[in-house]
RNA sequence: GCCUCUGUAGCUCAGUCGGUAGAGCAGGGGACUGAAAAUCCCCGUGUCGAUGGUUCGAUUCCGUCCGGAGGCA
């Protein structure tokens, strides 16, 4: 592929050290990174998000952190519009783009080259739809979608997720498209990438789970709380109200649970949060993993990288 | 030392009038196209403390032992 464009992409879940191997692989193979984190996006949120501090980037140069303010939304269709121009630019100045994070979505829509609609959002709609939900249940919202989509409607039977099934039926509304027309469509242009894909995991779920307790620790004694207060305080768009880290201690700060029972719940989301991670990485068979749990030292796991990313030129 | 209670899933506990057991939480697997740190689907993982006895059959009944809690001294 003379044309692609090459990219390293280092996914896995929250807690397997890709912070720092990135930041060392960009600094070997004169890199910059483009961060593929939903949450790192917004200013302000720093501790929760475990977003690298300007000692950890050392001197890399990092792109969509603290991109917008949390009052803000944000989508996959905005990144891979934000991400592939930063590609651009990056491979223009003939730097090794690194993209970085664990938002699946993000990644594989980005490297995919997954095509957009440009405007196809209705918001009262969605809410209108919501209230439905609410109050006649996923069957309603169901029959709705079946009325222009039945092919999706069917699809989406079995789960009876309702985000997905009033997503279904506001792409309808507002494009005349059904979304599996759009889910076709979207795969049409070619990638202009070529990835090498890198994954951190660990053999030993329950070591990462370890990791994930003591990082959580970590955060708290950085000043989670103070960080949680001021956050809390703030609009929060759509978007960044989802971030784990604040909305677990929300009852302490209501003064209906303890400090304690809120920490072990901000611990257990984000262990369900690494596990959904892994289930999402887990299926694309293009990723060469490594386990940090199978290595003595991070100079061994750094080699084998490095070697991955060397043997495809 | 004696008496009482107790020992069942990773945790908290049900239960079996004797036919090898089930809830909640934790956990595991999966899906995923504009909120994805989101949203949703599926799944019980077990030397029933140990060992003898009674019995066709014991996790259940009886004996002994071991561990835990409490009471009396």
């Amino acid at each position: 592929m003379e044309n692609s464009i090459k990219v390293i992409s280092i996914a896995g879940p929250t807690a397997s050290g890709k912070t720092k191997l990135s930041v060392e692989l960009a600094k070997k193979f004169n890199g910059e990174i483009v961060s593929a984190d939903s949450m790192q996006i917004y200013k302000g949120m720093q501790i929760a998000t475990a977003k690298p501090t300007e000692e950890e980037m050392c001197g890399i140069v990092h792109h969509l952190i603290d991109l917008l303010p949390s009052d803000k939304t944000y989508s996959v269709a905005m990144y891979v519009k934000d991400a592939s121009e930063c590609i651009k630019k990056i491979h223009k100045k003939n730097k090794l783009p690194f993209i970085v994070g664990g938002t699946g979505l993000y990644i594989d829509s980005l490297l995919n080259n997954i095509q957009f609609s440009d405007e196809c959002r209705d918001e009262p709609l969605c809410e209108e739809l919501n209230k439905i939900c609410n109050e006649s249940g996923v069957e309603k919202l169901l029959d709705i979608l079946s009325e222009f989509d039945s092919e999706s409607a069917e699809r989406l039977r079995e789960q009876r997720n309702p985000k997905r099934i009033i997503r279904a039926i506001e792409f309808y509304k507002t494009t005349g498209k059904t979304i599996s027309e759009q889910i076709h469509n979207s795969k049409l242009e070619k990638s202009p990438y070529n990835a090498v894909k890198i994954g951190l995991s660990c053999k030993d779920r329950s070591k990462l789970y370890d990791r994930i307790d003591k990082r959580v620790d970590l955060m708290l004694e950085q000043g989670l709380i103070e960080e949680a207060e001021s956050v809390l305080n703030s609009d929060l768009s759509f978007t960044a109200v989802k971030a784990i880290g604040y909305k677990e201690l929300i009852p302490y700060f209501n003064g209906e649970k303890s400090l304690n029972e809120c920490i072990e719940t901000l611990k257990r989301e984000t262990r369900r949060y690494a596990k959904r991670q892994i289930t999402w990485f887990k299926r694309d068979k293009e990723i060469n993993w490594l386990y940090i749990d199978e290595y003595n030292s991070f100079s061994e796991l750094f080699d084998d990288a490095v070697e991955i990313i060397e043997k495809d030129n």
